[in-house]
DNA sequence: CGCTTTTTATTAGCCTATTGAAATTTCGCA
DNA sequence: TGCGAAATTTCAATAGGCTAATAAAAAGCG
């Protein structure tokens, strides 16, 4: 078999396993595994709209409307016009929100940090030159489908 | 920022890029990425049931009934009772879902094999081992909700 | 300024995926 | 023979996803 249809194993492997993981970890938090995704994109330090984070996640701004409106539901973010331009909405984390993302952590961390550190110094950095590098083959040239660096979408928080 | 960190970057990268180019792909195919992943399962030597296909991709045999459901209205798969066991279903693939298949190649396959085989030597050998040791630290200790190995549903195909 | 275009978000309508619980058929065995 | 277990399907409900249409605000522009 070639290296590279083994690395393929290798990599469907990673998919199947975080994919199961993501799901089990979600239902456990009483949520789906895109809520949870939405919540962990809304985390970071700025504030977002419902586009930006539809841009972010490869989703249509119609669907991000719907997840929003559900998590909104649960009281997990709200939504706030925006100030300087009263088309665009700010959804935001709430606590609650915050609460709930820690109880449900990211689908990779639990599992994988503590043994990823338990490996020797040499594998560690193997490891993270050959994962760059898978990644580097694997988004390379899907800009076009999702536009990461949406920079006019994204603010400070105050 | 930590080792671990980083290596979890790049799995989210890897994981974003595979499952957008997944959906891009199916949609092209007439397909979603979940049929495709059906008809994957299906190509292999073995004939499966539904309670084995199910148990492979991780989801329940009600929603496997659905999708083998569709896949049969498509003409994709079909369905033949089995002689043995009569509660049991086999499903395989026909003729025009191999064609399918062979028009919506597997989600890794076009964007990576080629840029792989392009890298050094020594970098294919770094990143198969780096790819298997990811694999088994995340999949590690799964195997209670997911058998893999439900080797009574498996049969050779005559 | 006033009109048109663009952008942002939502709504409406549709399909697929997913599940748990209940129903159906068949098997295996005491 | 009869009964519990197994395989599948059906049913009802929820969630995610899309496109097209709509509404509202901003930006351009003659």
């Amino acid at each position: 078999m070639k290296r590279s249809e083994i690395s393929l194993v290798a990599l469907r492997r990673i998919l199947r396993a975080t994919e199961l993981y993501g799901r089990e970890l979600a239902r456990a938090a009483g949520l789906t595994p895109v809520q949870i995704r939405v919540l962990q994109v809304l985390d970071g330090p700025d504030i977002l709209t419902p586009k930006a984070i539809a841009a972010r996640m490869g989703v249509s701004q119609a669907t991000m409307t719907t997840l929003i409106d559900r998590l909104v539901a649960k009281g997990l973010v709200e939504r706030q016009r925006s100030e300087t331009d009263r088309r665009q909405m700010n959804v935001r984390v709430t606590e609650a929100g915050r609460a709930a993302l820690a109880r449900a952590p990211d689908p990779l961390h639990d599992r994988y940090v503590s043994a990823f550190e338990a490996l020797p110094d040499w594998e560690q950095a193997m490891i993270v030159a050959a994962l760059e590098r898978v990644a580097g083959l694997l988004d390379a040239g899907h800009l076009d489908a999702s536009p990461v660096l949406d920079l006019g979408d994204l603010r400070k928080s105050p």
